[in-house]
DNA sequence: ATTAATTTTGACCGCTTGGTTAAACTATTT
DNA sequence: AAATAGTTTAACCAAGCGGTCAAAATTAAT
């Protein structure tokens, strides 16, 4: 395999991805991509199989990539609230250079929840998440965050940042009319997401005791 | 117009509601919702002419469906905090028997923005923040919570709500390998997101005051 | 320089797509 | 009951789709 090769192998991979990210599986037709990378369409086929077979390898990397930009909020030499803001700085800068992956992703695991499955065989969550809560445990025991709220808490992160890139031009749409800039209001979110997540935790405790009834299904029933 | 032609167009409607759900208007084909359907493909053509028209149907009403839901937090008769609880409730018990409906708006907004345009130009944002501004004045005051915030809230809200179903054949991936069922998971949602944004505002001055200089932004240059 | 292997191309294929049309069918009007 | 209008169907169409293939162009090996 030459130079030359692996650079037309590359621009492929590179329009690909332009234009899966654009208009999806689906969406996208070889011809376009073909068109984007300046050759001949049947070299596509010749270097990836197949549509789905150049899907996959674009889509696997977009989700790796994604993926490893989570592991460092785990790293040991940060306190909890460090930890969080560190999440949001540095999760939303990174789609703040890529505002087309989260809508991407989201869309084609809906449409393809098997294609992720394998990503996922790799990853033990429930481990991660064991880790975390025991390097904090201090922490969270004085927040009165028991071990059966991390699933609720980290969802939680995940939505405030990633829902404004999932529903970008619906936020620019609403945005525009108020006259105010996407960018301007995440560069705010990184702050105020990593504030409002620290500060609802704190209060965390309270509601545990005084609401309980209205908080109805707390104490469900657990399997087994 | 007769009783049959009424059902018959419903029957369509129904199908490539369906469909369309199922697959995006990109996946679906034409011959899929009459199979659907139960019909002949031309009836599609005969009743809605094209399959642009047909999807742009479907979409207006499942958005105008989804907008509708909103309307009832900005009710007079309600406290802040309440307006909280009850928006979640209902919007997520909403989306709990709609739960397809987050993922196929967001995209289909993302891909084509035009659409969901003249929807919003019959809604003054601006305004419905206002009132709901100056309707809770007192509480927010006390919470020392600004204008300039609203926005922030109210897609943190929105985050917190629909992000769980616009990602929800991941989180049912992720939740499996921990033995979590997704529809314990948002029952448990309810109550805990409205906990946690009513919790966060109550701490919200904290981070006004002491942590300007952490959180950098905050004051940002206002265009004009 | 010749051969061999690899890369690139354009022409092509079978199939599916959204969409059309004319005829068959059904209901309504006179 | 005949004519009219509205509904449903099957057959069909051109365009676009992913994919193939053999020949041309290029590079590497002898």
């Amino acid at each position: 395999m030459s130079e030359h090769d692996k650079l037309t192998e590359d621009k492929i991979f590179e329009a690909a991805t332009e234009v899966f990210i654009e208009k999806g599986m689906d969406g996208a037709r070889m011809q376009d991509i073909a068109d984007r990378a300046g050759m001949n369409k049947s070299l596509l086929h010749y270097y990836y199989r197949s549509k789905d077979r150049l899907f996959d390898a674009v889509f696997e990397m977009i989700a790796s990539k994604m993926l490893k930009k989570f592991a460092p909020v785990f790293e040991d030499n940060l306190t909890f609230e460090e930890k969080i803001r560190f999440f949001f700085r540095e999760h939303i800068s990174f789609m703040q250079k890529n505002p087309r992956l989260p809508a991407f992703l989201l869309n084609e695991i809906n449409r393809h929840p098997d294609r992720i499955r394998k990503f996922l065989a790799n990853v033990n969550i429930g481990n991660v998440w064991d880790i975390l809560y025991s390097q904090h445990k201090e922490d969270l025991d004085k927040y009165h965050i028991t071990r059966e709220k991390i699933p609720q808490i980290m969802t939680t992160m995940a939505s405030l940042s990633v829902f404004p890139f999932a529903a970008k031009k619906l936020l620019e749409e609403i945005f525009g009319k108020v006259g105010l800039k996407f960018n301007d209001y995440i560069e705010e979110r990184k702050t105020f997401a990593a504030d409002f997540v620290i500060g609802a935790l704190e209060n965390m405790n309270r509601y545990n005791f005084n609401d309980e009834s209205k908080t109805q299904p707390h104490d469900k029933k657990k399997k087994k």
